[in-house]
DNA sequence: CTCTACCCTGACGTGAGAGTAGGGTTGTCG
DNA sequence: CGACAACCCTACTCTCACGTCAGGGTAGAG
């Protein structure tokens, strides 16, 4: 429980960036969990949980904004009981699921793309190689 | 070949907005093949065709002056026919293949995660409408 | 000539960080 | 205790690929 690390080892574990893990505190997205005396960001287990969480979500293009939105309804929805506030909240998760699911799509089609554009490269590359090599 | 369409008809065409076409000219990777009188930019049928390429390669992440390169590069590979700087030419077209292949692979992994992360969400989802519905 | 639809430049804003400068903190060793 | 390396801090400017005004000019039909 008072495992704290300090923002280098955050950065290995996560794969992030110091800049990124401190950009994501300055648009509160992922505030330290504390600070030592000098200053230092010192972060917890679940922290690093949640920066682990941010970059699944990553390929699903939302705005940092949205995944702090978002985090916090699961984290709502995991904590609290008292069922009044859950259709609005579900409703809205719902809303995400919607945008992943697009989102998802769009990645399908630009993967096509994209392996139409390199097969389109690599034929350029076999015209022009074998002119060279057999006249 | 008097065929010049403005930039209007061009944004419709590639699904392409005017702002981006604009940006394209500012930094070299697709000039207007003229001009009128007035001054607005006048498109010809390659013109266009350059665009719908660009938006295709744009899924493999390449910078706009990477793009402006490797354009180039196909140019010049389908135009000249002495054989002499072809080598380098391939070389470079290799690495941008290369580098394709990269983004691609990447690409995958992304679609990858973003699936298990709506998977994910569709849980969240599941779990609490269950309990709302059936308690 | 006027009207409408279309276009222009120029400048500033945005998102998600990267990079740099200049300096402070921690913890270990002697 | 002092020195030192390794680590960290804030604050700032920079990047990329556009978006978004603001203010004004152009094309061509009637």
């Amino acid at each position: 429980m008072g495992e704290h690390m300090q923002i280098g080892e955050v950065a290995e574990r996560t794969r992030l960036s110091l800049r990124t893990i401190r950009h994501y505190e300055e648009v509160g997205l992922v505030p330290p969990s504390a600070r030592s005396k000098g200053g230092f960001r010192l972060y917890s287990e679940s922290d690093v949980q949640r920066l682990l969480l941010i970059r699944k979500m990553k390929p699903l293009g939302f705005t940092l904004e949205e995944m702090a939105d978002l985090l916090g309804l699961l984290d709502h929805l995991a904590t609290e009981d008292p069922d009044d506030p859950r259709t609005v909240l579900l409703d809205r998760l719902t809303m995400y699921r919607e945008a992943a699911d697009q989102r998802i799509t769009a990645l399908r089609e630009q993967l096509d793309v994209a392996v139409a554009f390199a097969d389109h490269l690599q034929q350029q590359l076999d015209v022009h190689t074998r002119r060279a090599r057999t006249p």
